[in-house]
DNA sequence: CTGTGTGCAAACACTTTGCAGGTGT
DNA sequence: ACACCTGCAAAGTGTTTGCACACAG
């Protein structure tokens, strides 16, 4: 069992306060997060901006990942196991599914994305996939 | 052979100077198109609003689709055939490649978006996947 | 002690809204 | 003529930067 502490210590990011709170939310949580969903969360406890540089920073070390949003707010989750911090360019293939009426975004964990096949030159760095529609809980609901 | 008036008569926009050339210019363009990329090459001949009010309308009339980025600029493309506006809600399943150093994007029309199997209750609007790395061109010119 | 992180203020960038006047049909 | 579209101004929202102080190592 790893502490969120000494993970911090780990990757060589000081541990503070606004990281560790920040680091276990997203652990906490199963969906993929905004900024101002972690401000919210932690209300008033951090500035906005050292929200915004501790996200960069855990994106630097590989912690999150970004999780593509179609209304231009990005959004972050916590890289599972698959994505050590100790490789440097570590290849990503996300797939999120977001309703679009709760507005949550989940990882699917299990969904493979296919290699593409690029034209002749091409090098892949990392794909994204973004599904979109509607979940079950909120598909009760309005078929309700 | 359908011209740009025409196009917009049919979609039941009135025919203006901005759609004309806001349209146009999707057109003649390769790449998905962000609201500056317009703003520039249209310089000065239209005011910012008028291009996210014309690029809100397009969206609404099905003529060009959200293109997801990872900075958070939402970029546009325009609908090929496969999307027709007469369609009210039709499955977008879109491909796209973003080069890391050009920060081109490209429409990859051939690779196929493989239907996800989504758990019980779930249903699916929206498929979009963006695969990122180097472009052909950049990368030549990295390596030289 | 030293270098990094934080909070505050301000600048900057992006997007939306209200309104008056102009334009397409 | 009428409804819709545009430009301008302003407000709203999201993000970055500079600087002084505080804190972790």
């Amino acid at each position: 069992m790893e502490t969120v502490e000494n993970f911090l210590k780990k990757i060589n990011l000081r541990v503070t306060e606004s990281r560790v709170q920040i680091l276990s939310f997203f652990q906490d949580q199963e969906f993929a997060l905004s900024h101002a969903d972690i401000e919210s969360a932690l209300s008033g406890k951090f500035d906005r901006v050292t929200i915004y540089r501790t996200l960069k920073s855990f994106l630097e070390k590989g912690l999150i990942h970004k999780v593509l949003d179609d209304s231009g707010n990005l959004k972050y989750a916590i890289c599972t196991h698959s994505c050590s911090p100790e490789v440097a360019k570590h290849q990503h293939q996300h797939a999120h599914f977001k309703c679009a009426e709760c507005g949550l975004t989940t990882c699917l964990d299990e969904v493979q994305i296919p290699t593409v096949n690029l034209p002749k030159g091409f090098a892949l760095h990392e794909s994204n996939l973004l599904v979109q529609g509607i979940c079950a809980d909120c598909g009760k609901v309005l078929s309700a």
